[in-house]
DNA sequence: TAAAAAAGAATGAACGTTCATTTTTGTTGT
DNA sequence: ACAACAAAAATGAACGTTCATTCTTTTTTA
């Protein structure tokens, strides 16, 4: 298994603490004695892995969207056909947001407020890449409709977060024939 | 006109002055202090309207919710036709986040953090209930897939929201061209 | 036993909220 | 029409609390 040292584990408490404390009560209410207390922590020692409160956010924001992508693309390869390509991700992204729903949540918030400082959130979105470029294939390719990356994204893989929070907040399961349709729409929302 | 007495109007620029804070900066960084300098009025002034932070800001949720819906179904009537009555929607809603970029961006953000408590954020969904309602016509009459409003709204709603914040934030610009496309991937997504 | 890591207590700033006054408004009697 | 005045609205300063951060000391590591 990983090795990892006393400092590691340390900082990965305080992480998992910022995360859930975010989550459930926003920035504004996730102070630093707070994700020291939950991190069984001392609140001077998160200053030894984190310049401030904006460091730290900004850091778990961009772990966690690389955790994220490595996930969505883990399957992935770049050979493949556009259209089982495609499927892969969307399915590896579905699987995220629910199976590691606090992160996801966590980055919802963050992708939705300006709670992450604009060279956290630039850096974030650079490792969304393989993404693009399989679109950008595919649409050479005419399998994909000549839409911008943007609205791409918007039908294809957003709506997920939607359904993840909607879920989240209650009422409504996300089953397997859910996931089913849903996967159906974003592929003929973009599929040409 | 409208007549507004003076207190309206105090209240209107507090309103104001919070959406504009809370989408530049965060609940986190909004202080009561700002909101207060920001509407050209004394801290105190706010208890006087508002009993305290939390409620402002669910408030003035509320108030932007309603509005927002009250722009979306304007020109919607009950009787028309399930097409035509999504269309129609569909623009306004679309009209409203280009054109109330302000308004949309503050209720995206609540939509999405535990900013706003949970009795108000039910009170917002409440006025939706038209589009739900057409949703369900169209499916008796075989003109919608038979899917749980959740998954229409993310695949046929809330796309738009993903395409304000993304046009807000820099780069992307939403012409007439990529709504009339925003228009058809929402349409097909749910169309049968 | 020296250096590094961690702790708890301390600090000053900033926050939400309230208080004691002042200003504005609207009503009354003349 | 207006002076007198009570009620309401609004204010700036002040309060107690909480926050992010730092300082000093203790504990752990190597």
């Amino acid at each position: 298994m990983a090795e990892l040292t006393k400092g590691e584990i340390k900082r990965n408490a305080l992480v998992k603490a910022t995360i859930e404390l975010v989550n459930n009560s926003g920035f504004h209410a996730a102070p630093m004695s707070k994700i020291a207390k939950m991190a069984n922590v001392s609140p001077a020692t998160i200053y030894l892995y984190f310049e401030n409160k904006q460091d730290l956010v900004n850091q778990v924001y961009i772990e966690v969207k690389a955790a994220f992508t490595e996930y969505a693309f883990e399957s992935f390869d770049p050979k493949m056909e556009v259209e089982e390509g495609f499927e892969i991700i969307w399915k590896r992204i579905a699987d995220f947001k629910l199976k590691e729903c606090e992160e996801a949540m966590f980055l919802a918030q963050c992708d939705n407020t300006p709670m992450i400082d604009e060279p956290s959130r630039q850096q974030g979105i650079k490792h969304l890449q393989p993404l693009l470029d399989l679109w950008e294939r595919g649409k050479n390719e005419g399998k994909i409709k000549p839409l911008s990356d943007y609205i791409l994204y918007a039908y294809a893989i957003n709506p997920l977060s939607f359904l993840m929070i909607a879920q989240k907040r209650g009422g409504f399961q996300l089953n397997e024939d859910h996931l089913e349709e849903a996967y159906q729409s974003a592929w003929s929302s973009i599929k040409k």
